[in-house]
DNA sequence: AGGGGAACCCGTACGC
DNA sequence: TGCGTACGGGTTCCCC
């Protein structure tokens, strides 16, 4: 379901943290605990930080300990048989990326464009599928990960990360707002999508300078972002084009955007249309120029 | 330092 | 109809 709006501006669909969310905890329902046999790469050019032999020797006696998320990425922690390592398998799924599942039953169609294969002692596999191949599949030690992960923003979801906290780190920035939400130094996990939608509900211009922000519309928009960020996740997501879940399902979340995909279209606060634009950052925007200020 | 721009990739949309 | 080309999207890396 693309929206007239959407369509027009020919809007993309890239999994943010509610869908990357969906992913990992189907997946590690999924294949949690499940033991590597090997690792082929038909389309190697997406794997980063490691050559083939390198995963080979890494993945070989380890198995999945979990799956989980950080800012819009999905990783899985691997187990050593002693315990005593925890690499992680970083995927960056990007704008058509995807991890699938396979027990034997896939299609065709479902095995294209299939970039690295993963196959677990217990016969089933895992894919990383990507059509446009501009994802990415990184292996890193416990120390890589580390300073990886610590060159990311705070999760918004994350109850140690206080308000204060938030409106102090939004409010250093002399940026667009909407630019300062997306920045994943400052915040991980929102994109487009949540951006334009968290503005909406906290009723803030996204083209206001980040540092004009009072603490009180900081803390307003905190609290939408973790709303709408919440709410998503609730429906497995936002889906448009090409993004699934590890299901091969597509998010319900689309029906409750307020803004994103939706310009031209009246405004569900104030009844009065909605404006698109890419002036801001080149991507698409939908605001309400009366209730956003 | 922080911000701007190119590179990455290829299916899709559009022009001739 | 068919072929060619411009476009886009988030992150990384380079440069100013």
């Amino acid at each position: 379901m693309i929206s007239a709006g959407a369509k027009r501006l020919g809007w993309p669909l890239v999994p943010e943290l509610p869908e990357t969310e969906t992913i990992a905890r189907d997946l590690n329902e999924m294949i949690a605990g499940a033991r590597f046999r090997a690792i082929e790469a038909p389309r190697l050019d997406v794997l980063r930080e490691a050559d083939l032999d390198a995963w080979s020797d890494v993945i070989a006696g380890a198995s999945v300990q979990r799956v989980w998320r950080r800012a819009k990425l999905i990783v899985l922690d691997l187990s050593d048989r002693d315990e005593s390592t925890s690499w992680h398998i970083v995927v960056q799924p990007r704008f058509t990326g995807g991890l699938i599942v396979d027990s034997g039953a896939l299609t065709e169609t479902d095995r294209a464009y299939v970039c690295v294969t993963w196959r677990f002692a217990d016969g089933r596999a895992l894919h990383y599928r990507d059509v446009r191949r501009l994802g990415t599949v990184a292996l890193m030690s416990p120390a890589r990960f580390a300073e990886y992960s610590g060159g990311l923003g705070g999760e918004p979801l994350d109850p140690a990360f206080t308000i204060v906290e938030f409106s102090v780190c939004v409010r250093a920035s002399r940026q667009a707002i909407k630019v300062t939400l997306m920045d994943q130094r400052r915040l991980a996990g929102v994109g487009n999508i949540y951006a334009n939608e968290a503005l909406w509900w906290a009723g803030i211009d996204p083209s206001r300078e980040a540092a004009s922000l009072s603490p009180a519309e900081a803390g307003a928009l905190f609290d939408a972002l973790r709303a709408v960020l919440t709410a998503s996740i609730a429906a497995r997501g936002t889906s448009f084009r090409d993004y699934r879940d590890a299901r091969g399902e597509r998010g319900g979340f689309v029906e409750q955007l307020a803004a994103y995909g939706r310009d031209g279209q009246p405004c569900r606060r104030c009844h009065r249309r909605l404006v698109g634009t890419h002036a801001i950052d080149g991507r698409g925007t939908v605001f309400c120029p009366t209730c956003q200020r």
